[in-house]
DNA sequence: AGGATATTGAG
DNA sequence: TCAATATCC
């Protein structure tokens, strides 16, 4: 650090809050090492429309429910966006800097990476694409095809969001615009914002949700804590047999993605059927996900494992089968990424065997396992009754 | 942002 | 008979 601003010159160093307990210990130190040697340091928000110390309930706490967060934000005004500036001038002199090339960083990176690559879309201005297709062309049917995993019905943000590709505050403005002009979906795209909010919110108030059960006593609840166990290997290889699971885990490995029904069908199979620690999940979510952002999947896991803040009863188990049915009834988010039950695979289905590590020892050609490791009935069994001997 | 089962009541 | 509703997990 020394060196750096040493060979900076710099007199300010200036930069966009962030609010995970990991990254806020990281930049307090720089922050505390600058400001020793002089430089002037400031942080600034950006990442989030509203500081999460800037909203409180009416006794002065912080929020722990989704639905008042909403209520206490929703007619806030939001700061515009400023506009691009026109040029940012660099320093005349670069200091002396490593070849991004020599750390070899996609040597470290999980396998399949020639594979995510062909499916990403990434940058500002395709960000601000996104936004733009989203509001003249899916918000106003958002409300029913953002829950239909095989429709191009989301507004597909959050990695840009993650990222800073693109603003909260230009995601809000777009959406109140289209609120306005009467688009159906408008409402509910604002409320999604918020959730993300919300996350950030908790994240700020209750760090330790990264980590621990939001809910302390879940941490005596009976999941298996072994993530090398086979049904886990099962779970993150996309091979327990049932198919909307399958289905959404080789989405995510291939695509980086995954749909947010898929997302709770996963996490609900792995804490309830395979009554698998929500940790394990979450690192998968962190190690696969371009999308990956620690506040959303910090309380989104804890929702699904029942242990968190504002969340889903543990009793409320979904049954993965019903969840096809209901929302891929014509079985079309199957066909898209299981090859072996396909005459016809799809590009995508093939996608996950081109991506998928050796180790894995996987084939398109061999059978897929018809019978699911865990039935939803026997899951459903397993989840309740651990729930009904709990302890707490 | 559930599921399973029992109950109700219109037809 | 069956969809809407209630209730429990």
């Amino acid at each position: 650090m020394q060196t750096l601003i040493a060979e900076t010159g710099s007199g300010a160093v200036w930069w966009t809050r962030c609010y995970d307990p990991e990254a806020v210990a990281r930049d307090r130190a720089v922050k505390a090492a600058l400001k020793d040697a002089g430089v002037d340091a400031r942080s600034f928000g950006g990442h989030l429309m509203f500081e999460p110390w800037t909203v409180e309930t009416g006794t002065g706490g912080f929020y722990k429910v989704y639905t008042p967060f909403w209520k206490s934000v929703r007619t806030r005004e939001v700061e515009a966006p400023l506009p691009e500036p026109g040029r940012i001038t660099g320093p005349q002199t670069w200091p002396e800097s490593d070849a991004l090339a020599d750390w070899t960083m996609e040597a470290a990176m999980r396998s399949g990476a020639d594979v995510l690559r062909g499916h990403m879309v990434v940058g500002e201005q395709a960000a601000r694409e996104r936004l733009a297709r989203f509001i003249d062309e899916k918000i106003a049917r958002y409300d029913a095809a953002r829950d239909l995993p095989a429709v191009d019905g989301t507004s597909g943000l959050s990695e840009n969001l993650a990222w800073g590709e693109i603003s909260p505050h230009q995601c809000w403005h777009a959406g109140q615009r289209a609120m306005q002009e009467g688009a159906a979906g408008a409402e509910t795209f604002l409320k999604e914002l918020v959730w993300r909010e919300f996350a950030y919110h908790l994240i700020h108030h209750t760090p330790e949700i990264t980590t621990r059960c939001w809910r302390a006593e879940w941490e005596g609840f009976p999941w298996s804590r072994d993530g090398d166990s086979d049904v886990v290997r099962l779970w993150k290889q996309g091979r327990t047999g049932m198919a909307f699971v399958d289905a959404a885990m080789r989405e995510m490995y291939v695509t980086g993605r995954m749909h947010n029904r898929g997302r709770m069908i996963v996490a609900s199979y792995l804490t309830k059927h395979l009554m698998t620690d929500w940790r394990i999940g979450q690192a998968w979510f962190a190690e696969c996900l371009i999308d990956w952002d620690p506040a959303s999947n910090a309380m989104g896991w804890q929702w699904a494992a029942g242990c968190g803040p504002d969340a889903a009863p543990y009793f409320r188990v979904f049954n993965p089968e019903t969840q096809l049915k209901k929302f891929d009834p014509k079985g079309e988010y199957q066909r898209m990424w299981i090859a072996e039950t396909a005459r016809n695979a799809s590009s995508t289905a093939q996608d996950f065997f081109r991506a998928a590590p050796k180790s894995w020892r996987l084939s398109a050609d061999e059978a897929y396992p018809f019978a699911p490791v865990v039935s939803a009935e026997e899951g459903r069994r397993i989840a309740l009754s651990a729930y009904e001997n709990r302890d707490f």
